[in-house]
DNA sequence: TTGATTGCAAAGCATTTGCATGCTA
DNA sequence: TAGCATGCAAATGCTTTGCAATCAA
């Protein structure tokens, strides 16, 4: 398990540096670090939220820096870019991960990722009706996940906890 | 035809006055300027494109006013925020319009609005496996659009004419 | 050596807010 | 008259850019 993970680091780390010498870029000590953490990180990040796990380990790495980066990671296909509608930019790893979609809690700020075969075969239906070749799309449901429902049937007893981890300003989201 | 939407829009002003008194707003001439224009235009508006029809009618209404009375039509219900992916806040008309998501070209800029009882139906059953209670939704995707893809397959022989409508930086929108 | 990279500061951009003035109810 | 509305200017928050110094190839 801890083997495998592994393994699929070093593969990951190989398919940046490809990227990176294939478009004539250079390898640095910045974006090895920025990799490597963005690599052990399972949740959704924003740039910010890298920043500061970066800084943990390199107090001298920039905004800038990390920015660019995770535009890269795009672009080498390991990230992906989602919002949430906070008005920040979120990334989550894409390589080797399935697609997926996103449930919001308003409530909470938890993010429930899902995958439905049937939804996708339905666009796909939908797009070739209007003759459209899609190249990607978004998915995203808001509401009230199962705890935050559970939470409030109680009478509110307990004084509320936990930030929420997305403040969602705008519900329609970006 | 004509009168059909005379009285639509009749309708929509009376919410708006409801809205207005329930909530102890005032009612004043730039919200009703503001609301005209609204109406009478069909397309995607940013509150920029409506600012500056607005502009045309009265040089004096500014831009905050303009954003703050579309949040009034949207907590209105008359108006409903959309993201396609350059950044800016479009509003589309809500009421008695059904819900509908959208395709959006990222060669031209065009925007196709889409429905799927299927779609809905599975996503209402995603959101049930989870015991997620959904308020609202999103479901946007970016590709080429049927003319755009004739028009690519043609020896490119015309200099591109028109300017896309929603310049999309970042392809995974907002 | 050369040109990509970095990080700071400053700029951009859409949107929001503070506040004095104006106007509706 | 009370207090909501307006519009300007300034502030905000995220992201990008200019640029001189640094560093990889």
């Amino acid at each position: 398990m801890a083997k495998k993970k592994a393994e699929e680091f070093q593969k990951e780390k190989e398919i940046f540096l490809d990227h990176i010498q294939k478009a004539g870029l250079r390898r640095t000590s910045q974006r090895d670090l920025i990799l490597e953490i963005f690599l052990k990180t399972e949740e959704h990040l924003s740039s910010e939220d890298l920043y500061w796990l970066v800084q943990k380990k390199d107090p001298n790495v920039g905004h800038t820096t990390v920015y660019r980066t995770l535009k890269l990671l795009t672009e080498a296909g390991l990230a992906r870019e989602v919002r949430f509608g906070d008005g920040k930019t979120y990334y989550e790893h894409h390589y080797n991960h399935e697609h997926h979609d996103h449930m919001i809690c308003t409530e909470c700020g938890k993010v429930i990722e899902f995958f439905s075969a049937e939804i996708e075969e339905w666009q796909d239906k939908m797009a070739e009706k209007f003759g459209f070749k899609p190249t990607h799309h978004s998915l995203r449901m808001w509401g009230i996940c199962a705890e935050c429902q559970a939470r409030e049937s109680e009478l509110q007893s307990t004084p509320s906890g936990a930030q929420p981890r997305v403040r969602v300003k705008s519900m329609m989201g970006n």
